[in-house]
DNA sequence: TCAAAAGTGTTGGACCTACACCCATGT
DNA sequence: ACATGGGTGTAGGTCCAACACTTTTGA
């Protein structure tokens, strides 16, 4: 038989074939209220979520998914599902990984594959019609329970409870996940269980994931400008890396080490009861070590 | 209805259903012959390959995978690929990259999950018969054979011809790729195209994939000692992390960096024409600044 | 006037780079 | 004896954390 005669004859059920869908974990930062003329708005980092319409996990918060079709890439199934819900277009995401588990879709064997995305909220407006096929930014509020840790033979063992809360206006979500960090012969294994979860299938884990893939990028990329207007003031940057780094930075460090990332423009924010600040652009010709 | 009932009455053929596999880039260091008494031996990175027994790309080396089985998790499935064909157990696996491009492979859609592995080949004998399903290391030789830069609006293109020699004792496989690295908007976006491969499917690809997460891991975590055996010299050890990162490294700064990594035995590799060297083994506690 | 944020300068320490140098071995 | 790798010390520079201080605005 020849190749060709092969692939003619060729069997696709052959072997077991699973359902494959996308799930995207879409990032924003953006203001709360204010409580004083001079202070600055606190930001939060939110996540976009979708209102299930239907079974299962009907009525459900979930991340924006969708089944791959046919002829469809993985990247045009995320675009396709993010305007579906959304008016986004072209805006960066990054494929995370691939959950596999046999169980974690109730209905039937479901592959999927998760796509983290970072977008500044203001170039981005919603269509939230209030029906049950909705969508919403939550903010994310993450508070570490418990903590656990143990020595053995290869290395150490690492367990953190973490309750994840998502708000937005009208509703709160919650969920429980148990994460465990083991060091086997130096090497880090992190697998996180679902303690409890508002959320449809395995999606507070990709949230979960996504969250900790941000963090360590931020350290080593750019990535965190994705989330900034055109224009922004440097304390507003360092708003966004505080948040994303889950500590406080001294402003003189943090505008050495940025310095090269922006451009300084002409423009000042002003009328904010305090010294006007510059505004800067990003600087796109910034070169990282990677080149 | 109610959820129980769809679930009961779901159609999985509702949704495009695509094949599902797994296929893993394993990697170890091993010795080039040696010349002289006092030398030590040449040490190159290779890669597992297993020559396919079916069509398509019959009797071509490809990375060993599998079609993954209904009730079987990604991380079963490449284990089971790998003790089939090597008596590979227990290895460090970690998910690299999942590939969805819907003409990746002849037959029909075939989506794949890769997995990079590391093994001290000391520590490994594959099963290798001589027959067309064989499996065998293959060195690897990377020549980069053109670039190009051109800068644009949203920031630069970097566009890199790839020569991927990979040889055995009996067998020389010819592949070149073209590597774009393009800088949108700060976030870095790499593709590759295949210009011309002798191994089977998309597969050049993946190796590539995992060539570059490999030299970027090496800086930031102990992945580096997966390919060590138990004992080692200090100069071995930079052996392989010079050949991982591709660059010579100065030896007295070189054991300042992994000091910590590692604690010192009582014992020596001695007879070799010089004075003996100290044995190391590694620091299974040393705690990276992840935790 | 003054709270709040904008913005800059300095200092000490940690770490990295490059180089120089001596030590021990077995053929 | 000597080539070869084993092993250590030092000087200079860079980068970063911590802190102190000055400037500017608008209610």
């Amino acid at each position: 038989m020849t190749e060709e005669e092969f692939l003619k004859n060729y069997d696709s059920n052959r072997f077991f074939k699973p359902s494959v869908t996308v799930d995207s974990i879409v990032f924003t930062i953006r203001d709360e209220e204010i409580e004083n003329y001079r202070k600055l708005p606190e930001k939060k980092l939110q996540v976009l979520l979708v209102k299930r319409a239907e079974y299962p996990y009907k009525d459900k918060w979930s991340l924006p998914g969708t089944f791959v079709r046919k002829e469809e890439s993985f990247e045009e199934a995320v675009q396709r599902s993010l305007k579906a819900k959304t008016n986004m277009e072209y805006i960066y995401l990054e494929q995370l990984y691939s959950w596999g588990d046999p169980k974690r879709d109730p209905r039937t064997r479901v592959i999927s594959t998760s796509y983290m995305g970072l977008v500044n909220s203001e170039k981005i407006h919603i269509k939230s019609g209030g029906s049950t096929n909705d969508a919403s930014w939550f903010t994310i509020t993450l508070n570490s329970v418990k903590e656990k840790m143990n020595e053995n033979k290869h290395g150490y063992i690492k367990e953190e409870e973490i309750d994840i809360i998502l708000e937005n206006k009208n509703e709160i979500i919650k969920n429980k996940v148990k994460v465990v960090k083991e060091l086997v012969n130096g090497n880090q294994i992190i697998y996180t269980q679902i303690l409890y979860s508002e959320l449809a299938f395995d999606h507070v884990k990709m949230l979960i994931y996504a969250i900790e893939r941000l963090k360590n990028k931020v350290e080593y990329t750019t990535i965190a400008f994705n989330l900034m207007p055109e224009k922004f003031t440097l304390t507003k940057l360092q708003q966004v890396y505080e948040i994303l780094l889950g500590k406080t930075l001294l402003k003189a460090n943090f505008r050495r080490k940025i310095a090269n990332m922006v451009i300084e423009t002409e423009e000042y924010d002003e009328n904010a009861g305090h010294r006007p600040s510059k505004l800067y652009i990003f600087n796109k010709n910034w070169q990282s070590h990677i080149f």
